[in-house]
DNA sequence: TCCAGTTAAACAACACTGTGGATTAAGTGG
DNA sequence: CCACTTAATCCACAGTGTTGTTTAACTGGA
């Protein structure tokens, strides 16, 4: 409909590689053997042999034992090698730098939480605070291992152009093209990414997900049908600012009863969690998503709260049993989530 | 991060057919070169030389004229070749059969609107009566230039399984493995969609865009990032039963305030189009669409009023001017859309 | 201990994809 | 008439996954 790319052989073999790897990747630590990436890939055995053959050469890749024996030779299992490349992830946030280095397997290395000023302390400063602290996290790693940086902000912002707009209290960081500045500061190719959307690319799950960011405001990072969604401007996710009550407060983006204002408005966390709750099920309902995964400040403060409120309105809200099925779960890696996810983005291209 | 499948060296051909395939599709009557689709495509022009002959071989495209020279040889323009290939779609109404046959073009040739009674006829006697209809619009027509059938229903069901689910009012139905059913009546390969998401394929559009249906209920066909999404369970787009006002009327789904409650009890038609605004605005805004089509037996009914409403409450909700550009529209098919969105489901493969 | 049977993985020849360089087709303009 | 330009094709080729065959490694019964 839209992308009509054409394809040549070094793409169909890159993408053969990717899907292979991501099989490996999603086998985990116990492995998956030749014959079994034939069956879920389609490709024939011989195939796979030959792509697992570079991709070991690559070192991406490695044996890893036998399976057992059916009686016959018995599977030689593979696994991802999670150290084989690097990326950097980082989050921009309004008081708080992020930075951390993931492996394959999205293992997080040396991650670190700096207090900055980011309206107050402008680009500069702040992307020369960056640039330092990267420069720690790599000091000794090969940098052909390091495939890149992925950083994440808050919106709006162009993610294709690469450049942020107007940040909400911070007109110093508007239009400024933070993809270029990183990429000269710290010698890497830089990807942007928003922050709820970042957030929903911090590990793996179902193909129709969404990650719930609960930190200045609310928003939403969606993967639907397999694929991130960033919708036309690549701001999709205002999840925020959805009228859940037009007799409610007035929102700080003019509107009234956005979700936003009336869980900013509840007089208690528990209140809080409730209508936050009513926005997670309209979500679930219209995109027809199993899996909601909740992050952000205000989730690490109090996970158990969201985490049963969340599931006990979805249970009211969508009775019919077939639509219980929704997983609600509090992102593992906790206040490291967005920035994990952010090179999250920049691994997703090994993958495919 | 799901679909790990691998591509072969036909998948590769057929890829790079169906992107010359679209690219001519979306020139039109004008016509593109095989110059312009080199590089639209990415392939060298040898490469689309290529597929321009196999498409040229199979009768799917067709030279139409040449260019005005740019100081050389002119350009030979290609154009599809509407009537190459035919799609059967119908749609399955409470109360009305549609059928129609679609070109290559999205075309539509003997569109036939039928009075039924789903509820109480069964599926025998309405499966019978679109045999008997589809019979009639294939006759004379070679059978291997017919794609196959694509039937639209009311939700819900399971679009990948081809079988409907309890749909509403219509207990009969429920459980049915349609697409079995009509493929054992028309000798056609059958695909099945939610009549709402059938409507987002009615017409060319923005890769990121909305079919918004109001027929009885309130539904809503997603295309995001250029593909259809359908869900988890293949049952994305409960636009209806969003809650928009906690105060508002009990809905038969049995929430409160859900958009199709307000919207079915709003006193006229034009505060009834007001309300249909304010969820179209949080869908835009959710999701970043840039195109909303308007559809459904309501709309038929009074676009004008739909399309004016839902403008201003966008202009008013969104009064960023970066969000005003949202195209809405009244589908151009009519009534007869959502039918001719499930031909396109059956066409879409051919276009990747 | 042997050996037929079984399953996994690799080897070898091959078909078919798009690619790159050279060639032909069909115009423009002096 | 001819140099020049642009479009499209011809031809040899590199590289992908495929097919048919062979080797590796284990089970289990004689």
């Amino acid at each position: 409909m839209s992308q009509a790319a054409g394809a040549n052989l070094s793409s169909l073999r890159d993408h053969n590689a990717a899907a292979v790897l991501s099989l490996v990747r999603a086998a985990g630590e116990v492995g998956v053997s030749r014959v079994e990436l034939a069956r879920a890939s389609g490709l024939t055995a011989q195939a796979v042999s030959k792509i697992v053959h570079r991709l070991t050469e690559d070192g991406l890749l490695a044996e890893a034992g036998r399976g057992v024996s059916t009686g016959g030779k018995p599977r030689t299992l593979l696994t991802l090698v999670p150290q084989a490349r690097w990326a950097v992830g980082a989050q921009l946030g309004r008081d708080t730098l992020t930075v951390l280095r993931a492996d394959l397997a999205g293992g997080v290395a040396a991650p670190r939480r700096i207090p900055i000023e980011l309206a107050d302390w402008g680009p500069q400063r702040v992307l020369d605070l960056l640039a330092e602290e990267v420069g720690r996290l790599l000091a000794g790693l090969p940098r052909d291992r390091v495939l890149g940086i992925g950083v994440a902000s808050p919106g709006p912002l162009d993610q294709r152009a690469g450049l942020l707009h107007q940040v909400t209290g911070a007109p110093a960081w508007d239009g400024l093209r933070l993809a270029e500045e990183v990429t000269a500061r710290v010698g890497l190719p830089a990807l942007i990414e928003k922050d709820s959307t970042a957030g929903v690319l911090g590990a793996l799950g179902s193909p129709n997900r969404a990650f719930v960011h609960l930190d200045h405001g609310l928003g939403a990072g969606l993967v639907l049908g397999g694929a991130v969604q960033r919708g036309a401007r690549t701001n999709a996710g205002e999840f925020g600012h959805q009228t859940l009550d037009p007799a409610g407060p007035r929102c700080r983006c003019g509107s009234k009863g956005c979700v936003e204002a009336v869980w900013a408005a509840a007089p208690t966390r528990e209140a809080a969690a409730r209508v936050l709750g009513e926005g997670v099920a309209n979500l679930v309902r219209l995109l027809d998503l199993d899996e909601v995964v909740l992050g952000g400040r205000e989730v690490v403060a109090a996970p158990d709260v969201y985490l049963r409120t969340v599931r006990d309105v979805i249970a009211d809200r969508l009775p019919d049993p077939e639509w219980q099925r929704v997983s609600v779960s509090v992102a593992p890696a906790g206040p490291d989530a967005v920035a994990l996810g952010a090179a999250g983005l920049v691994l997703g291209r090994l993958f495919g």
